[in-house]
Order: structure tokens, then sequence, then C-alpha cells
DNA sequence: ACTCTTATCGATACCAAATCTCAATAAGGA
DNA sequence: TCCTTATTGAGATTTGGTATCGATAAGAGT
């Protein structure tokens, strides 16, 4: 199955780079302003089809919900458990899997859980 | 709201213990065999408070569904592309935040995707 | 042991994120 | 321009997880 570069494919990339780590459905909210015949399985599907081609990254976190992110340099996360904010972290010590292991990585996930700096203060 | 000790919860956690990696659902269809009267709720109930108490580890991964993890010594993960196969990694490098960092980190999740040693004969 | 409070249970209804269906549309090669 | 078929948009459906609520039982106090 051949795949063809559509409008919706575009849109929907150009609006994640506008966007902080959205859910599928706040991209959406989003470009119905812009684009208000835009259908939400469009959104959803390009969104999966995007990460597939890996032009962009799907998160999942303990909210339970997919997010999206245009950035796929490979960044961190910290996600505060108590107001569920996702913060980009630059990359610290990378974790590595011996040279010899049978896994054949492409991408690598780091996710820091616990408490921002706003919600220690309660 | 004082807890209190059940035998439903010990159950969860012996069947958790006994599966590897299992979603909610696959604990509940596995104890429904031994307790056929154990009810649903109860068993994604009791895992998210087993998980909150810190006894099992909750993970998250792109296919959208929690899964549970009895062992908490904060071992990585490998998730297969291609056959969705999750497997215990020893830990490697563990990364680390700037010292200096405005995050009270409590936990960290490391997952690598790629292909697993058999997807990578097809 | 008995009583009392209330956390927990089991069944079911409910919710929302995500997927599926399908007729209409449009990408893009011939 | 024509044709094939990937993609779209609307709506129905699926499904992981949660909320509700009367019944049950943990466990502290007596």
């Amino acid at each position: 199955m051949k795949r063809r570069s559509t409008k919706q494919r575009e849109i929907v990339y150009d609006a994640l780079m506008r966007l902080y780590h959205p859910t599928a459905e706040e991209v959406y909210e989003y470009l119905r302003g812009e684009f208000p015949t835009i259908g939400r399985a469009t959104v959803f599907r390009n969104l999966a089809v995007l990460a597939e081609e890996g032009r962009i990254v799907k998160l999942f976190f303990p909210d339970e919900i997919a997010h999206y992110d245009a950035s796929i340099d490979g960044h961190y996360h910290f996600v505060c458990k108590q107001c569920s904010k996702i913060i980009d972290l630059q990359t610290t010590t990378r974790p590595t899997l011996p040279p010899d292991c049978d896994f054949e990585v492409e991408t690598q996930e780091v996710n820091f859980y616990g408490r921002c700096r706003e919600c220690q203060q309660v």
C-alpha cells in the first residue's frame, strides 16, 4: 500500500510542531478552529501514521491518554505525579544496552516521575 | 482512610508475581479460573492500590494499555515494535538528572523500542 | 467474642479515547 | 485526462478504565 501525501497529514504535522505534548483530542480541537471540516478520525489516523513513519513520537504516561511530540531528538521527559505536567529534559546520561545483545534498538524513552517545583511547595 | 488487608488484594498480588507484564484485563481473566466470583473492578482497583503503595509497578507503552510488573527493582524494558513482546533488561547505565534541578524524582522508567531477535529474521 | 464503623467487594452502568465502517473524495501514476 | 485506490469525514462501535451502590467483611474497641 503506497502512502500518499495529503494536505490533512501535513496540517496535523504542522499543528503538532506548534503544540506542547498534546493529546490527539487536543490536536483535533486546535485544528478545528483553522480547518472546521477536518475529521476526528483523520487526526487520530494521521498521528498514528506520522508516528509509524518516525516523523513524530507517541508518548504514553499514567494519564492513560496518548500524547504526541514533534521533537524526535530523543530528549527525556519529566512527568509530575500531582499536576500531570509534562516537561522536556535535556538529555543526561544516556542508557545503553550491551553491544552483544540480541535487540535491534531503534528508539529509547526515558521518563522521570515525581513532583515539579510548584507542587513541592504545597 | 485506613487501608485494610483483603484476600482479594493478596490474590491479585500473587497472580501478578506469576504473570509476565500482564494487563489488568489479563490478570482478571487469569484469576477468574481460580476465583470465579472475583470482580473486574476489584482487580483494576487493587492493581491501582498496589501500584500506589509501591508494591508493584505500572508500565506505560505505546499499545495504550497499562501493564503491571511485580518486580520493582527498577530494571528496564525492551518492547518489540513488531510482535509487541515485552522483555526485561538488566539495568545498564542509569540516566540521571543534574543535581541542581527542580524536580523531586521518585521513579524513573527506561524503555527501548525495536525488533527482537525472532522478528529480525523475517 | 460481639459490636460497630467503614474500607472493600461484586455487579453493573457509565465514560471517553481510540478504532472501525463505508460512501465520497482526491493523490498521483499511466 | 483517466483510473486505481489511499485517504477522508461522519457516525457507529469497541474497549480500557472508572463511578455508583447495596452487600460484605476487616479490624479496632468493648
